[in-house]
RNA sequence: GCGCCUCUAGCUCAAUGGUAGAGCAGUGGACUUUUAAUCCAUUGGUUCAGGGUUCGAGCCCCUGGGGGCGCACCA
């Protein structure tokens, strides 16, 4: 029995555009209840994706057909209907494939169900493994079953969707169509999940760690703050991992990592997410060399895993990652870059003039280190294309930072960048107590100051250095920043599935 | 927050201030080897919203909204 004609009560079916679509789409669901099949079934087993199907048939000779039958399911992307025979194109996970159905295979009412589904339908496929005429590999359907129906029609079948903003609000629609997108993700995938594999190779273990924090510490950002009812009190989102994961340090893990969230109330830019995704390590006994060397090693094998290259193109340049890295002090990088050395211990009214000289505006309360990093950002930042370790940052802009052995007005710190943004950060720890409190009473005294973005006295961290933390090498990378790179997207929306936006206006 | 750009059919895009169009998708038809199938026919519009100028506005002006880019912010 052929279905029975689609009844047109609101006028709707015989028009066009979405609102008439959806309908047409909804009244074969309708049909389909009607003569008693499932639209929606709860399950389907497959025996193949479509990748091993390939893989096992991918060399078969043209106009032969083997015995092999298999079930597989996906998306319906194309149909090319051509009188009695109609050629599809399957899509899941893993590949695409051709369906091929013969009316004469399948039979009339199948055949007509077939020609009636909707691009973007999901189907389930038994059929047997053949190669057409032109060779193209293909399932010769035997049985076919909707999985589910797509009721809004897909974009451009072709030009999927360039509109940005439906692009990231839509994310769904993006995956479908957007071959790139596909890719952005998994190349995110590979990355997080070989910096898991490095690190476990290296006897780390992967902690977690709260969220919602008392004091939100361990960066210079402003926080999201949020309410706590039972608690009657305001907490905030982290804004860095930091402090939680040496507290890990004092109490004997020795070598842990979190990968997780973090939230910054700042601006939102291609480079920007207010939340964002951080990796930090913190290891026992070890210092800045050592984390340096790790930094290295994660991202080059990162690289491998994500790429199977360690070349990447970063800004129109071919940069092969497994080349070493480049090592320059921050103070150095800027003296090059202005042509007059620079260092914190010099007065601070000689180099604000210095700065005046290059544009930049100094803050009152900045100090000698805090104009000196400014300077480099104003001056020196920009050059840093192929990757770079800027080592040696002021005391100032460090407050977790151990001071450099051999010289008390800088830190045992790095911060790596590639094509101009910053990558990664790392430091030896410092855990002295004393020290520390020091430290957190020039951020408190900032703070007071009117620094929204300092941060205060952190007394458990405290009580937690002075049960003692061994020598420790730390280290934070922005793992949206890799993704990016390793991805080649230019905005870190393309590497975020949801980046934040303003709410849709209806 | 500031500046520049942008918003037209479900999607991708056109349209000197003068009747809003095309391709894809959809609908009807032909076709047993297609590959973005092809061919014939055809439906589909609050031109982001609201004002203004004009005989006449998708287009010019103003206000507002979404988005993009840049700047600022982001140790």
């Amino acid at each position: 029995m052929p279905p029975a004609p689609l009844e047109d009560e609101s006028g709707l079916l015989s028009g066009s555009g979405l609102v008439a679509e959806k309908a047409k789409r909804l009244a074969k669901l309708d049909d389909m209840r009607a003569g008693g099949a499932e639209p929606y079934p709860y399950r389907f087993d497959r025996t193949h994706t479509l990748a091993e199907v390939r893989a096992e048939h991918g060399s078969l000779e043209a106009g032969t057909e083997t015995d092999a039958r298999v079930a597989v399911a996906g998306r319906m992307m194309l149909k090319r209907e051509q009188g009695k025979l109609i050629f599809a194109t399957l899509r899941d996970r893993s590949d695409e494939l051709q369906l091929f159905i013969s009316k004469a295979t399948v039979g009339d009412d199948a055949f007509e169900f077939i020609a009636n589904l909707d691009l973007g339908d999901w189907v389930g496929v038994g059929g047997v493994v053949m190669a057409t005429r032109k060779g193209e590999l293909s399932v010769k359907v035997e049985t076919l079953q909707l999985l589910s129906k797509a009721v809004r029609p897909l974009p451009d079948k072709w030009k999927g969707l360039t509109d940005t903003d439906t692009r990231y609000r839509q994310r769904y629609a993006d995956l479908i169509v957007n071959e790139q997108a596909r890719r952005n993700f998994q190349v995110r995938h590979a990355v997080i999940s070989s910096f898991r594999n490095t690190l476990s190779g290296h006897g780390y273990i992967e902690v977690e760690t709260p969220v919602l924090h008392v004091e939100a510490g361990g960066a210079h950002a402003r926080p999201f703050i949020t309410h706590h009812n039972t608690l009657d009190m305001n907490l905030y989102l982290r804004i860095a991992l930091e402090l939680h994961l040496k507290r890990l340090i004092v109490g004997g893990m020795e070598r842990v990592f979190e990968i997780g969230r973090i939230f910054r109330n700042e601006g939102i830019s291609t480079r920007h997410n207010p939340e964002f995704t951080m990796m930090e390590s913190y290891q026992a006994f070890a210092d800045v060399s050592d984390i340096i060397a790790l930094t290295e090693e994660l991202i080059v094998t990162a690289a491998r895993d994500a790429l199977a290259t360690t070349v990447v193109d970063i800004d129109g340049e071919q940069v092969d990652l497994a080349e070493p890295w480049r090592q320059a002090r921050m103070i150095d990088l800027v003296a090059v870059a202005i042509g007059v050395e620079v260092h914190p211990s010099q007065p601070v009214e000689q180099l604000r003039a210095l700065a005046a000289q290059h544009g930049v505006s100094c803050a009152p309360r900045w100090g000698s280190g805090k104009i000196i990093e400014e300077l480099f950002e104003a001056t020196a930042e920009h050059m840093l294309v192929r990757p770079t370790f800027v080592t040696g940052h002021p005391v100032e802009t460090s407050p977790l930072a151990r001071t450099d052995r051999n010289d008390p007005f800088l830190t045992e710190r790095f911060e790596l960048f590639v094509n101009r943004r910053e990558l990664a950060n790392g430091y030896s720890e410092l855990n002295d107590p004393v020290e520390q409190r020091m430290r957190f009473e020039d951020e408190q005294a900032a703070k007071d100051a009117g620094d929204d973005e300092a941060t205060g006295v952190d007394e458990d961290y405290l009580r937690a250095l002075e049960y003692g933390m061994p020598p420790t090498g730390g280290l934070g990378i922005g793992m949206d920043r890799v993704a990016m790179l390793l991805a080649g997207a230019q905005s870190i929306k393309e590497i975020i599935l949801f980046p934040t936006l303003r709410p849709e206006v209806h």
